[in-house]
RNA sequence: GCCCGGUUCGUCUAGCGGUCUAGGACAUCGCCCUCUCACGGCGAAGAUCACGGGUUCGAAUCCCGUACCGGGUACCA
């Protein structure tokens, strides 16, 4: 253990491209990341495209892709596995020369037959090369028969391990037995490829999913059969959904792409992901914590055993925060993409905000701004800002109902756009927003309020119930950002239209009904 | 079946023999702020520490068993 301390840590993420990185994925080879950056140590990534069947060039781009995103870049060119082939053949040649591996002849019928009479025993069921007759063999191999390559586990005796995570982990020998680690068309499995790429790379700790923890004793066999003292081992929790089972797609968005569409901000899955499962030295902490204090604190000795549900709406609140977080400049371009997407015309250099005194990009700023606070997702935005593009189309129905369903309500709305008309020119001559600084706009909005405020008192209304119509009209909603910041990024015109439009269409509803 | 793990509020976790009448965060509920929503502030509720035995003056913390959950049991990774 001390020996380890003194070779600079070297740490891989080795994903097999079969598919989207996995969020449980993407936290080992954080974890992996955090430990390289906290110990000085060097990330790789290795893409272990041995699998042909199941792996796709597709899966390697988008892997490559979601890690770029999430921010965790190896130190040192990608390596693929599927390239290696020479190095893996050369150390099966070593294991067959130093007698740590053999042919293996046993038909396939044959081993069914074992594998069902060791279960009907209540056995595990481990090869041994004993368990096929040599001269059988060799008459097979005579014939040019087929052959796959086993390893020559240890007979007796236990192999152990002290995992990071877990701790002393055992296994008895005789449970395992001869393990296949080349297949029949000659090339070499997981175990063997792993073990011999993590050697020819110099990794000095492997740091993967819980469910690795079964291969780990055949790994430290074939590190010895080669003579190479293993790594050190830290086995991670599995994350699992909210019914306590393996987080698949049937709960949900599970890859990083996902997260990335749905308006998830990178550094917060990150900060949420290192969180899962592991915590900080201090007994209380902020748990929106900056990259660099996670790297400074990472230990895995402080990951959890134990398996984690993934929690959607904890994620969705520690993106909120960074969201308001964020320097608004980057906010405000990420939110502008998705802007457009919907409402393309924001980029057409002819764009003109409803409000004629405001350029595209003060306005398109200013919006943004008020839906800050009110978003939690970068996807949030379109819909909490859809009314800036759109007239509305239908209004709250239960407002509707509370507020607009006699007379003398429509009366009142029309008026209170009597009185916003006429204060418009004046606030704006007291604080003109479009021009001036950031606290003009909350003086133009004063400035408004006051005379509706005023003319509320006399009449001895709430100025709930005067606001409250007034935001209907114009949004169709209940709920908004402050009222007459909404009006400002409206317009006078569009303002009036809208109030005008909708107390027509109250009186419509009434006669309708 | 067999092998290997895990088990503290609904969820993520702190806790490594006395400081625990178990701390924090998300979610929930209430109050404040208030033109609505949100943000923010304050507060409440929420865990007989899976269960049963030990060890000990003393256990959420150590040991054993049981239950439940998970992983593995491939010529997948």
């Amino acid at each position: 253990m001390i020996e380890t301390m003194t070779k600079k840590p070297r740490v891989r993420f080795a994903p097999s491209p079969t598919g989207l990185l996995h969020v449980g994925s993407a936290r080992a080879a954080l974890f992996n990341w955090l430990y390289a950056r906290h110990t000085g140590g060097t990330f790789l990534v290795r893409i272990e495209d041995t699998d042909l069947e199941r792996s796709t060039e597709e899966a390697t781009r988008q892997i490559l892709e979601s890690l770029e995103w999430l921010g965790l870049t190896p130190d040192e060119p990608v390596q693929y596995q599927a390239k290696r082939a020479h190095i893996h053949r050369a150390y099966l040649e070593r294991l067959l020369e130093s007698g740590h591996a053999y042919r293996c002849y046993c038909p396939k019928e044959k081993l069914d037959e074992l594998r069902e009479q060791a279960r009907a025993e209540g056995r595990i069921f481990a090869y041994r090369r004993e368990m096929f007759p040599d001269d059988e063999a060799r008459k097979l191999e005579a014939a040019g028969a087929p052959f796959v390559i086993r390893f020559r586990a240890p007979v007796g005796g236990i192999t152990a391990f002290d995992d990071i995570v877990y701790g002393h982990i055992e296994v008895e020998n005789d449970t395992i037995g001869d393990f296949v680690i080349a297949r029949a068309d000659g090339t070499p499995l997981y175990n063997f490829t792993n073990v011999v790429d993590d050697i020819d790379m110099g990794i000095t700790l492997i740091c993967r999913g819980e469910d690795h923890v079964p291969n780990t004793p055949k790994q430290i066999m074939i590190y010895r059969a080669l003579g190479v003292e293993p790594p050190q081992f830290a086995h991670l929790p599995l994350i699992l959904g909210p019914d306590k089972q393996k987080l698949s797609k049937r709960h949900g968005a599970t890859g990083v792409t996902e997260f990335r569409e749905m308006g998830i901000l990178p550094e917060a899955l990150v900060n949420y992901l290192a969180l899962l499962g592991w915590a900080p030295p201090e007994a209380e902490f902020d748990e929106v914590m900056p990259l660099e204090e996670l790297i400074a604190r990472f230990s895995l000795e402080r990951v959890s055993k134990s398996p984690a549900v993934f929690d959607h709406e904890k994620l969705l609140w520690m993106n909120g925060v960074y969201i308001r977080r964020s320097p608004r400049d980057r906010i405000e371009a990420l939110v502008r993409e998705r802007l457009a997407r919907r409402w393309p015309e924001i980029e057409s250099p002819s764009f003109q905000p409803p409000n004629p005194l405001l350029t595209r990009d003060p306005w398109l700023r200013g919006i943004i701004e008020l839906a800050i606070e009110r978003s939690r997702t970068l996807a949030d935005f379109p819909d909490q800002l859809a009314y800036f593009f759109e007239r509305p189309e239908s209004y709250d129905e239960k407002a509707t109902k509370k507020f607009l369903s006699s007379p003398a309500q429509v009366a009142q709305l029309e008026h209170t756009a009597k009185i916003l008309g006429d204060a418009w020119e004046q606030a704006c001559t007291q604080a003109n927003p479009a021009k001036a600084d950031a606290d003009a706009l909350e003086h133009w909005c004063e400035a408004m309020e006051k005379p509706l405020r005023e003319w509320a008192e006399n009449e001895n209304v709430k100025f709930g119930n005067v606001a409250q119509p007034v935001r209907l009209a114009v949004t169709g909603r209940t709920a908004s950002p402050p009222l007459f910041h909404v009006l400002w990024f409206l317009g006078r015109d569009e303002t009036l239209y809208r109030i005008h439009a909708c107390a027509q269409w109250a009186r419509a509803r009434m006669k309708n009904k």
